[in-house]
Formats: structure tokens, C-alpha cells, sequence
DNA sequence: GCCCTATAAATGTTCGAAATTCTTATGATG
DNA sequence: CATCATAAGAATTTCGAACATTTATAGGGC
């Protein structure tokens, strides 16, 4: 559906962001991004101070953030950002890889050819995004098509609720990975893995495509646990 | 005023409800047992003089159940509860086809003296809640038992996160049984159904136990649909 | 007559203060 | 000296009013 050029309507204009959610947006960033640490105690007060927001707003957006995981909520007692271990990143890298797998061997089941082109564009995006900025930062850009590209992947597995489960926890993930501080971490193998994953789905082979996931996302976890960032201490 | 009756400290007691959980357990019920009809405009006014509370703890419920996807939220455009059709619970009953699958199989592969203990128990129960009260209407009372049941079938697979997700389309699906009206259905049956899955897993016989779940929800989502009270009609 | 604009009503959102609850510090008691 | 009760302090939760947006309504212009 592209939009209409004629400048008269706007009949179904995009509806004006709330506070509530650019505030949801934000924290969802800072925790991802690592500037909030895990475990944190979010102060209503200095939320509100930081953030430049009010009350009501940053209680909704926590709410939110909490019924996804990002934050714990305990009654009476505020907010916290929710904690990391490498307990819980093996739970999570578990779970990942059990649910995309389900949604991959459904993405490849029902293959077409929409399906193969939304993968090539997310493809060339991620891999332009990549080259254009390869100096040692993470950019919000690259990550967001490194995210897209895995979404791709997924995107054919006709069930928006598994897809939003696997986003899910790959927000998760790519906090974690954020908080090892891995910053520019073997971008040139990455990317290997990412081709003959996309290449595999190509030729219809579910078996192997999982088998590539797996690894890559196994891979993943192992370089966040030995960088040693994650310290049991609670 | 009538607690302090204990005596002794409560240090770390249950930390007092607070109005946002106590709005969120009463819409979430009022939606799943469909007195909140699908599609049905949530007006902010209306939900305050009903539930009896303000505005905030209000918004912080809405905003859970968004996350949750029992309602929809628009911005700026306030909430309605989330849409029900047959192609939504297709989905639904396959996506939770998928996951059980996985968090079953996982369930039986760990399995140990306390899994199946959990079993028995959970088993034993709603037997139990069932014979009391065999007279045309469920019971909150059975629904918990129920829940609780198919709960602890899948309490080995390590992965609250994944448990977590069961128990979001568990919800759903009860929700679409109780749209349907589906009152005393097939009480006998299901029991039966209940028995043979807790049976194959007692084996440790883990395809025929996703074998029998998945007919067991197929069989549910067969009934809902051919009740007829879905109609595509938005 | 139909469409567009302007206005009015309704609804959703946000703010700041009041009420409630939790936490910490202090002092009394066995 | 440790333990419990009590009260001051800090934080969270809730309320009611102010603010912004959307929706409904009425009035011109083509």
C-alpha cells in the first residue's frame, strides 16, 4: 500500500505520537543499548527529570516495557530493569532458537517469491549498512537492519504472534550483546553466516538453514559469556 | 483497617495490591470470559464509573493488556478490545500447537520424579473440579484447574520465557471457547483426552503426547468454529 | 446537491498535588 | 547486645483538573 501523493487527503494521517510511547521508545533504547544497566532501580523521580515527562506517561510506558520483559515491576515497589545472567542469556538463547526454528522451517515451507525478495532487499541493506560503517561503533542504523534482515527471515511463518514473540527475544538479545560490549565483533564472519543462511533458504533447505541459525546464534552467546561482562552477583 | 491481626513481623509479606493489578485482573477475566466483547470500544469514561477506579490505574491495565494482546490500543485513538475471528484462531491454535510442541517435548526429555508429581497433582485436581460441579456452567474454579493442567505438562521444559508464551495463548484460546458459548462441552471427552496425554508422558512417549495435544486443541478450535459465533463481519 | 472548512462536543492524554505504602533511622525493652 | 516497636522520610500510587487530539455537527462555496 504506498501512500497517496495527492497533497488534499490525509484522511488517514499517522496519529501523532504519545508521549507514552516516545518515552516507551526511549527507555526500550536505553536498556537495549545498555546505558541502562541491568538490575537498575528506575527512580519515578529521576525517570522524570531525565527523560523530561511526566507521571502518567512514563507509568504507561513502563507498564508496557514490563509486560515484555524489559522490566520487572514488583507492587508498591517501582521499577526495575530486568536482570542479566548467563543463566538466564542460555534460557534466552534457548528459546530463540527453538521458536525462530519453528518459524524458519514455516518461512521455508511457504516460500514464494515475495518471500525471497523481501530477504534480498534485507539482505543488500544490512550488508550497504555494514560496509558503510565499519569503524568500530555499532550504529542505530546497522542494527536496525541486522534486526530486519532476521525478521525476514521469519516473515513467512503466517503466525504475527509467533513474529512477535521471536521480536521478542531478539530485543533481548541484542541487549545482551550490547551490555558484553562486543562492539565491532567479527562483523566479516557475521556476515558470511548471514549469506549462507539467506543462501540455504534459497534452495529450500530447511535442515540446513536451521542448522546455520543455531550455530550463528550459539556463536553469538559464546562470545557474550566469554567477554566475562556478566557477573552472577545479583 | 483489619490487618496488624499477625502478630509476628511481616517483613517480606505479599506486598498489597495495588489498584492497576486488581483493574487488570478484572478486565482480563471480563474479557476472556467475554462479557468484554470482541471489538468493543473501551471508553475510558465508562471503564472508570464500572470497575470503580481513576484514570491511572485504569491506563497502567489497558496498557499490560496491549502488551499482551488482549486489546488494541490506537494512539491517541484509546483502546478496544482485540478482535476475534476464525482466521485469528487458526493461528492462534496453530502457534500454540508450535510452542506446546516444542515445551512439551522439552517436558519429557528433563523428566523427573517432580514432573510427573506436578502432574498427578494437577491431574488429581481437576478431576476433582470437575465431578463438583458437572451442572452446565464452567466454574472459574474448573477454568483455573484446567489452566493449572495443561500448565504443568509443559513445567519441565525450562524456559519461563517460553512457558510464559503458552500461557499468553492459553488465555487467548480460552477466551474464543468462552465466546463461543461453548458451555458444558464435552465434558466427558475432554477428560478422557486429559487422561491419555498425562498417560503417554508417564511413558515418556513424547509423540504420542503432541500427537494427542494437538488433536486435543484442534479438536476444541473444530467446536468454537462450528458454533457459528464468529462471524468474519468486523 | 456535494464537498470542504470551521466550529463544538466528546474523548483521550498529561500534569501536579494528595494519599498510600514502603524504607530507614531511632530509641526502648528483654 | 540483639529485637522489636515507633516514627520520620522517601518513594510509589492514585486522584481530579487542565490540555491536546479526535470525532461529530453545522454552515458556506462551487
Amino acid at each position: 500500500m504506498s501512500r497517496s501523493a495527492s497533497p488534499s487527503s490525509d484522511s488517514d494521517a499517522q496519529p501523532a505520537e504519545t508521549m507514552a510511547s516516545s518515552v516507551y521508545e526511549a527507555l526500550l533504547q536505553d536498556i537495549v543499548r545498555g546505558k541502562l544497566r541491568p538490575g537498575h532501580k528506575l527512580h519515578l523521580h529521576t525517570l522524570k527529570k531525565d527523560y523530561n515527562v511526566g507521571n502518567s506517561p512514563l507509568r504507561e510506558a513502563l507498564n508496557r516495557l514490563s509486560s515484555n520483559g524489559m522490566v520487572v515491576r514488583e507492587e508498591n515497589r517501582g521499577f526495575h530493569v530486568s536482570p542479566a545472567s548467563v543463566s538466564e542469556l542460555q534460557e534466552l538463547v534457548k528459546t530463540r532458537c527453538w521458536l525462530e526454528e519453528v518459524a524458519l522451517r514455516e518461512s521455508i515451507k511457504n516460500a514464494d517469491d515475495e518471500y525471497d525478495e523481501r530477504i534480498v532487499l534485507a539482505y543488500h541493506r544490512l550488508c550497504k549498512a555494514s560496509q558503510q560503517e565499519s569503524q568500530g561503533v555499532i550504529s542505530p542504523e546497522l542494527e536496525a537492519r541486522h534486526s530486519e534482515f532476521h525478521q525476514a527471515l521469519l516473515s513467512n511463518c503466517e503466525s504475527k504472534m509467533l513474529e512477535g514473540y521471536c521480536e521478542q527475544l531478539r530485543e533481548q538479545t541484542l541487549r545482551y550483546r550490547n551490555l558484553a560490549a562486543v562492539i565491532a565483533y567479527r562483523e566479516s564472519n557475521e556476515e558470511q553466516e548471514h549469506q549462507t543462511i539467506r543462501d540455504a533458504i534459497f534452495e529450500r533447505d530447511a535442515d540446513q538453514a536451521v542448522k546455520l541459525l543455531h550455530a550463528h546464534y550459539h556463536m553469538t552467546a559464546e562470545i557474550v559469556i566469554s567477554s566475562g561482562s556478566l557477573n552472577e552477583t545479583a
